[in-house]
DNA sequence: GAATCATTCAAGAGAATAATTGAATGTTTT
DNA sequence: AAAACATTCAATTATTCTCTTGAATGATTC
């Protein structure tokens, strides 16, 4: 009908097309841990570096990703704006009206243990008071870039020889990379068996870092 | 990376894709107003009915929308789920971060009017205390499908023929079909022109009934 | 049951998108 | 300045979308 609402429709349905690629969507949730080099996420996901650089300008044109250049790389970073709650609300309706999300959802996840998850609100003031440890189960680069802070970073692969590193006394809250991560599930189930206090963080840390709460990172 | 990562991802970019063509989006505009069947919906956006249809099936295929067969016709509506928050989410990435949009916004819909607009929790407060007269300026075949309670409809163009429906001494609150509707915008600017105290509705009458506040509908 | 109506289906032309390849650009290192 | 390196560009092919057209389906009305 009217010509200005035709065109923010058309902007509208360019953004979603962007987000419209299964390859776009993983470099998405990379760049949300933190800054990286083309080739980098190239590596990650399995791409071609020109594919990957394809995808990336893509995502760069329409504001979900912005670069800086470092040396002879190229680095891509998220883009401002609420682009987490963009894919948050993607997941959640896609949990609630497609079938096969369901489906992956509960064979893989075990939605059980995400009842059991604790809030970003509720581990920001338990936090603060000191009484609970924080395990970060991301490969060291991803936890270089940032973390929650006082959080111990103990890699998936590597849990079982380093399990001195965690108080047996106090509660543990794992977190990874964020929703359809599968690291701090295995985590948690893992640590259950041995008889740690353990609960999965809901979501991740780029979901925390969205928030607005504190990170320490590389300075 | 892992297998049903990658499921989820595909299944995620195709529900953006189906958000990822401006008809589509328009047709979801309407969906959101209430209940229609193709042949409206398609001359409503000025598809051809094929066209119409197939778009259609595309969003049902989707969950955007649901059918229902009345006599020869199908009837569309909006699907369950959280559509309206994500669509919402979109918009609000696209206002923050598209040039475009935040110009067509800018020049079309005067932001100065939307900051006085009044949320959804002060309306349905003062609806209660019967302080405010609610305008609700859609054509009258929308407004029959359902409406907010007590609202008067007076289409945005017998708006100067039909002022006498307006209580002068109560404060207005105009609204329509949403976002980047602007028919309660030029009903605000024409009211106050004539000296009435008037404000808009943020959002529109698919954002409040999806909040879960009551509304009036034909059985 | 024949005619009518609203919608869907099926096929095809045209446009847009995606992945691959190899060359080009812009940095750093030698 | 030349070589090495990371990224981007350009051209190609394969694939997927979009819209139109005309026929098919399903439901009502005469």
């Amino acid at each position: 009908m009217s010509n200005p609402k035709r065109q923010i429709f058309e902007q509208l349905a360019e953004l979603a097309r962007t987000l419209g690629h299964a390859h776009r969507l993983e470099l998405l949730e990379h760049l949300a841990q933190g800054e990286r080099s083309v080739e980098t996420l190239a590596a990650l996901t399995g791409l071609s570096v020109a594919n990957a650089s394809q995808h990336l300008q893509h995502l760069r044109r329409h504001g979900f990703a912005q670069t800086r250049r470092d040396g002879k790389r190229v680095m891509y970073r998220l883009g401002d704006g609420p682009i987490l709650d963009v894919l948050a609300a993607f997941r959640r309706l896609a949990e609630h009206n497609v079938a096969e999300v369901r489906e992956i959802v509960a064979a893989c996840f075990t939605r059980l243990d995400s009842l059991e998850a604790i809030s970003r609100e509720e581990l920001s003031q338990r936090l603060q008071e000191g009484s609970v440890t924080v395990l970060d189960v991301r490969p060291q680069g991803e936890f270089a870039l940032g973390h929650l802070p006082g959080a111990v970073n103990i890699p998936l692969a590597d849990l079982q020889q380093r399990l001195a590193d965690l108080p047996a006394d106090q509660e543990v809250v794992a977190y990874c990379r964020g929703p359809y991560c599968v690291l701090s599930f295995e985590a948690v189930a893992a640590l259950r068996r041995l008889g740690y206090r353990v609960r999965r963080l809901e979501d991740g840390y780029p979901e925390w870092k969205a928030a607005g709460l504190p990170v320490e990172a590389i300075s």
